[in-house]
DNA sequence: CGTATTAGATACCGATCGGTATCTTTGTAC
DNA sequence: GTACAAAGATACCGATCGGTATCTAATACG
């Protein structure tokens, strides 16, 4: 019955869903022995300090939002329809959430201030991590003449990923999905002007 | 020396500038003893529970920041440009903060769960007022003349203030203003093709 | 089978949490 | 000046915080 790794990934997994919903500061290692049924031993011996296991399971969260992503742009062979998957990945937050509690970018920016600069260091590569993903999506739809060549691929993966973002926390807190299917339907519009 | 309501308000806008920065769950009531100069009891004479005063410090904000905004507002005469005041009003929580911590509504929506039903409520009449207020600010353009008939407020209304938080929360993250510069940029654009 | 190693449980640490009861100080009315 | 009410300080409550030392039990290996 003993299996360590698979003990490390309930850890993971488990207080990465808390501190994803309730926050980072405030989700306690009690919430967590409680939510994996194991105890504080269990999870100081394969954590050094809650700070720790904050990093990891925050990367474990980017890990899973990042797979999930990829998934649905792989299966997309142009640029605008892998851009469309996107869209699709952001609104599947709202109506079918790879990970609970949203988006885990959002969460965490939002938490971090100047007293927290690992966890804030970190968000700062996800949110790089995203932006040149859709870069590099812009920069090849125009490589292969799916794209104009007139656009800014800074400047719309800017526009992209902030009006995701946004969207994503008015439909969070009103429970429904208008606002970020709002925000599809105008994405949607401005990659069509840009389409060849 | 003694001046009950000047305490109060001191308690307030302290607690507020914490609760908007470190969050309110992160903040404790020694964080605002410490801040306001002081004591437990000269809290709790004037707030019944942290709770009680998570709820006015957050009114507070409310309130403070629909001045700032409803000034820049008022200083324009038509609909395009009372709109590029309110894009400036979100510019500003990053060059110049109108309060500490960055834009109250964002910092809010994202760390209230379901267990924090009352500030989560408070969060969604935030973000109807300024969605109403915008709505308001669209359809007497329409009337007036100065934006065209066919536009859709509601939805127009979704697109802007999800462009400005997602912006808003990129910018505070990497510590420029360049994500919200362009999110303004690409607004401007937007109103100006509604524009007569 | 016996033994070393390690996963995980238990019990405890000082510090801090939100909250309350009580006391002292201040301003006011007579 | 004295009595009274209100403002704020102090001291304490039980619960919980993150963290650690120690103990038990399960596995791997000879």
């Amino acid at each position: 019955m003993r299996q360590p790794e698979a003990t490390k990934a309930k850890i993971l997994k488990q207080s990465g869903e808390l501190f994803n919903t309730q926050g980072y500061k405030a989700t306690s290692i009690r919430d967590i022995t409680r939510a994996t049924r194991l105890t504080k031993g269990a999870i100081y011996r394969h954590f050094t300090s809650k700070d720790d296991l904050e990093k990891k399971a925050l990367l474990h969260l980017t890990e899973t939002m990042f797979g999930a992503l990829r998934d649905r742009i792989k299966q997309q062979r142009t640029a605008p329809k892998k851009l469309k998957a996107v869209f699709g990945f952001f609104e599947s937050y709202i109506s079918n959430p790879p990970v609970k509690g949203g988006c885990p970018l959002l969460n965490v920016s939002t938490e971090v201030d100047d007293a927290h600069p690992a966890l804030r260091k970190q968000a700062v590569e996800i949110l790089d991590l995203l932006r040149d993903s859709i870069i590099t999506l812009l920069k090849n739809g125009v490589k292969h003449k799916q794209l104009r060549r007139t656009i800014n691929p800074e400047y719309l993966a800017s526009i992209i990923i902030g009006s995701l973002e946004g969207a994503i926390m008015m439909s969070k807190l009103r429970g429904d999905s208008r606002d970020i299917r709002m925000a599809i339907r105008h994405l949607e519009q401005l990659i069509h002007e840009i389409t060849l």
